[in-house]
DNA sequence: AAGAGGCCCTGATAGC
DNA sequence: TGCTATCAGGGCCTCT
């Protein structure tokens, strides 16, 4: 659940917090996470300095000063919180993400600074962290993900070189993070509302139009996202979304069988599963 | 080779 | 009330 967007505030926040701190300690509750948590990982990490944080794709990539690199998936139920040793008796925390209490329960991982600890929280543990030896590790590890969408090599060639002829839809291409990276399913619902493509549009039958709306509103979506603060995800606690904000943005994920806010446009919002995923079209102007 | 589907996991919710 | 079934989703793997 935490795509893009997500993860580039999160890496904001992390660069504000804790670039140029160092690692005092780190506590391993549970290394089962999507990948086993290496035994070695606290040791990689203690006594380090954090040089800065980056992101590529839904990944997060801590620099340290020996030369390792931490890398972290969120997977789609993971949070970071930032916890204060205040001198009384209460720690209170502020969420990295949206969250807004430390939960009690799933929090696997502390890492410890001077006067505060930065915790991961992930209750379905499709998340993991990873240690690479060095800068030249990344490449590799990276090296069968698509561009994302801001790169220039997602471009009208590379559309057309990877959809032409293909029987496979859309909105599986959106998802598949070796043809693009960083898309999860709410953005890849919200893309194609703004592209006017129905998701299960086949790469064959994508026409040239199609393509330069593709190329706009990924990036568009993405960044109108990243401003908004990642504010269009909804809270994984709390699926109904009562607790407000975020859904307010949305056009078509989660609104089925409400009107498609489109201006003239006198659709009712569809939900159909498509490769397993749940997809959410204007029946009216998405063709 | 391309594409579909399974699996990992927990918690919220729907249905009986 | 309390049970079970279903769904949610990212990445990786296997099967056809």
């Amino acid at each position: 659940m935490p795509e893009l967007p997500e993860v580039e505030i999160v890496k904001q926040s992390l660069n504000k917090k804790i670039k140029g701190k160092i690692i005092k300690k780190v506590e391993v509750k549970n290394r089962n996470l999507r990948l086993k948590v290496p035994l070695k990982f606290e040791k990689y990490l203690e006594n380090q300095k954090i040089i800065k944080v980056h992101r590529f794709s839904k990944y997060l990539i801590l620099f340290l000063s020996n030369n390792y690199i931490c890398l972290i998936h969120l997977g789609m139920s993971g949070t970071v919180h930032l916890v204060y040793n205040k001198k009384k008796n209460l720690m209170t925390n502020m969420s990295f993400y949206h969250s807004k209490q430390l939960p009690q329960k799933h929090n696997h991982i502390s890492i410890f600074f001077d006067n505060f600890k930065i915790i991961y929280n992930d209750p379905r543990r499709f998340g993991f962290f990873e240690i690479l030896k060095e800068k030249s590790f990344l490449k590799k590890r990276f090296c069968k993900l698509g561009p994302e969408p801001f790169d220039s090599r997602f471009n009208l060639n590379y559309l057309d070189k990877n959809l032409k002829n293909k029987e496979k839809n859309i909105k599986s291409f959106l998802l598949d993070q070796n043809f693009v990276s960083g898309i999860g399913n709410i953005y890849a619902n919200e893309i194609l509302y703004f592209c006017k493509i129905k998701p299960s549009k086949k790469g064959k039958k994508l026409t040239i139009q199609d393509y330069k709306n593709i190329l706009n509103y990924t990036k568009k979506v993405l960044l109108n996202a990243i401003q908004k603060g990642g504010s269009s995800i909804r809270d994984f606690r709390n699926i109904s979304g009562s607790s407000g904000q975020f859904q307010k943005d949305f056009k078509v994920y989660q609104r089925e069988g409400l009107s498609c806010k489109r201006s003239n446009c006198k659709g009712i919002i569809k939900k159909k599963n498509i490769s397993k995923r749940s997809s959410f079209f204007c029946n009216f102007c998405q063709k």
